[in-house]
DNA sequence: CGCCGTCTTGAGTCGCTTCAAGGGTAGTGG
DNA sequence: CCACTACCCTTGAAGCGACTCAAGACGGCG
């Protein structure tokens, strides 16, 4: 399976991601550790970085494109658990056998560092342990937020969320520079089945939801991957988190009307 | 709300927990700090401890009881995130706002820590911080089981999986003293609203899922809150997740039938 | 061109929620 | 001590949101 990969040192092909992700603010001393480290790695859609319950040999981040880890049911029904997308970290420090398989959802580029280099690297550097803490803790605290999602909100609900979660991300300073100028363009960078594998639904329903969105001019379908956002109040309030909703109707109703 | 708890000295009252959490095999000098700076607390079944969106005053670990935490739509939808059991930690280390509320799910008694004081002591004793990265992975590892059974599975199978696990946490060594030799016993330690809220599901259907197994011979209902497992290979094949399942069905069906 | 994967759309079905009602038990106060 | 309230659990009936199944359009690729 790696064989199909390709390896190359970083050295000739700098990460770009100085400014993002474990590198971000790193001391000169700790940033050269880790440039020695990294290995660039190219995989193809569909491509499966690390198998579930299989061991982790590396972690690192993306630089391009959108992994995606997921479980599988003993059925074949699976979950997608996290999209990682560029300047997040993958792989778990630490943990000997992955409880998720990764896999590229798109063409991707990664910087892969040894996991037993890595953390002989934490624990010279007490500075990447504490940066891992926190990374990990905002990866669950996202999964949290997730189980809210899924626990209890409707499939039209957790599209919208699904949309503005990508927006609020592509507005980031970090990724800003790849989106020049093009705000109220929403590029969803998965298809529709990992879609619906993320959401918790069935692409058909997917389809039917998008597309009654556009049928109400909330937004507009460019082609299946892009998306104008022509009414951004009306998306959030469709997402069931909007702020200046009535704050409280006072208690549960458990599924809301889709309005 | 802090007025109505009971505050005192852990040492007039000695954590029992030092076989368990954060405490176990601390090293000496650790251990002596975090005595020093635990306080025990006591709240009665419904009390909040830490408000969604508040500061952390304190972290700390559970010592008797159940304590839940929960997100809240604003429509007043409500989503269990995760169970506390004795021996979990709570609350989040450097994190200023809480993202969730914990509130008590039965009387409870708590080991706190002063989150700043907490906080200084992983600064002195890198075991510390490095068993706080393990945990909160243990956390993050628990998350992300959660997402696969809110986002796959039938309301059948998250009641098993859950039955299953509440059973898998009873047989622990560190809770096995508890509950000597009770095995076929599983001890609900919540109520039926909980269960629902952390299942992603309603009371009616938890209700009528857990007649139903009754009906067909799984399960034996002692109480609302007791049951004794009298076939539990069936009950794991009903979670979905038993690995003797045949291993691949060849591709998803989203959906298992409920057999 | 023909195959395959992706996306869409329609029709039918069903699992689960919703709504409604009843019994049981604990806690409270007269 | 006993009403009285409140909550918990259960059960029935009805409705609906979302899934399943099926078919067709579109586009990329060997």
């Amino acid at each position: 399976m790696f064989a199909h990969s390709m390896l190359r040192p970083i050295s000739n092909d700098r990460c770009a991601l100085h400014s993002c992700s474990v590198c971000r603010d790193a001391s000169p001393e700790l940033r050269a550790e880790l440039e020695r480290l990294g290995r660039l790695r190219i995989c193809r859609r569909g491509e499966t970085v690390v198998g579930e319950e299989e061991d982790t040999p590396f972690v690192g981040n993306v630089v391009s494109g959108v992994l995606r880890t997921q479980k599988t049911l003993h059925d074949g029904r699976q979950q997608i658990v996290e999209l990682l997308l560029p300047g997040d970290m993958f792989g778990r420090v630490f943990a000997h056998t992955s409880r998720v398989s990764i896999e590229a959802a798109s063409n991707v580029t990664l910087c892969c560092f040894g996991r037993a280099g890595f953390e002989a690297v934490m624990a010279r550097f007490p500075e990447l342990e504490h940066r891992m803490l926190l990374s990990i803790m905002e990866e669950l605290n996202a999964a949290q937020d997730w189980i809210l999602l899924l626990g209890c909100q409707t499939v039209t609900e957790r599209i919208a969320s699904f949309l503005l979660i990508l927006r609020r991300r592509a507005l980031r300073p970090c990724a800003a520079a790849a989106t020049p100028g093009a705000f109220p363009i929403i590029r969803v960078p998965i298809c529709r089945r990992d879609m619906a594998a993320y959401l918790g639904t069935t692409v058909e329903s997917i389809s039917r939801t998008i597309q009654e969105m556009a049928r109400r001019g909330v937004l507009r379908i460019i082609d299946p991957q892009n998306f104008e956002i022509l009414d951004e109040r009306r998306l959030s309030l469709l997402s069931g988190r909007d702020a200046t909703e009535k704050p409280f109707e006072h208690v549960a109703t458990r599924r809301a009307s889709i309005a």
